[in-house]
DNA sequence: TATCATTGCATAGCAAACTATGTAATAATA
DNA sequence: TATTATTACATAGTTTGCTATGCAATGATA
């Protein structure tokens, strides 16, 4: 019984995904952030003022993940973190002015690495590949269940 | 400028990953394994009393990582670490029996996993997804450098 | 209204990845 | 041979993911 590891979706899936967010840690370290940071900017960047309940319903990570990572944000004067105006629970969240100014840069850098790395794949071979991964995503989110 | 998630690579990829290891997490905690140990098993199995430096050009992490997932597995009884005959600085990494004996069932754990998660694909399809993987990884590798 | 359940967020603890650096031991060389 | 360079591995520190759990505030209900 052999395991060959180029033919482990598995194997591939995770050695793909390291390599690329190490990618975009060093294109994105003179911005300032660090890829775990990404995708709650993102959002922030489309709507900014939400609270972590609203944000985390945006994003694919779990609570406890973003609570440490907006902690994180702070300490680096990303975002900051106001009270809320009818829940003493609840904080809503707003960008400084650093975290705004860098969307561009950041848009574009994690743009151009997805054209990079997809570069050796024709247009149709690139559709196919973003819908397999879908695909596959949706059947694990069945499997796990 | 709108990012949208659904059609960038590198969200796709991350989310894939990390779901597929919580999956593998979940199969093979009654075997007493965690995924980060999983490519160093599969090492050991093919070849056992390698030194550190032998079983990381088999794999894929840094020498680091290796370091301190060989120690959690000693920890958890599924290697032993043995001084080398011939250098002072080196030690013959060896799997125990319980190390040796979950090998079958991880197998098959990790078989059944990439079949599950690609049983919405055409045998064609799976073949083009993986030979995708391959070719982005190869393009990645080239980008970093 | 007093109690109980739920909600929003934070914290603790672990795994696993990285870079940078330390420490012996071994090898090479002046 | 004494010094220097290299090698093998370990350790420190950070990020980012997870689950489990705690705590205070809010909402529901007996």
């Amino acid at each position: 019984m052999k395991f060959d590891r180029m033919n482990s979706a598995g194997y591939l899936v995770n050695n793909m995904a390291r390599l690329l967010v190490e990618v975009l840690r060093k294109r994105i370290a003179p911005l300032g952030i660090v890829p775990g940071q990404f995708p709650a900017l993102l959002a922030l960047w489309e709507k900014d003022g939400l609270t972590q309940k609203e944000l985390l319903a945006m994003l694919d990570v779990e609570q406890a993940t973003l609570a440490n990572t907006l902690t994180r944000m702070e300490r680096d004067g990303l975002i900051i973190r106001k009270e809320h105006p009818a829940d003493a629970r609840a904080r809503t969240i707003h960008l400084t002015e650093e975290g705004h100014s860098i969307r561009d840069a950041a848009y574009q850098t994690a743009t151009r690495i997805n054209e990079e790395v997809l570069d050796d794949l024709s247009d149709e071979e690139t559709q196919a590949f973003l819908g397999y991964m879908r695909r596959v995503i949706g059947k694990i989110k069945e499997v796990e269940s």
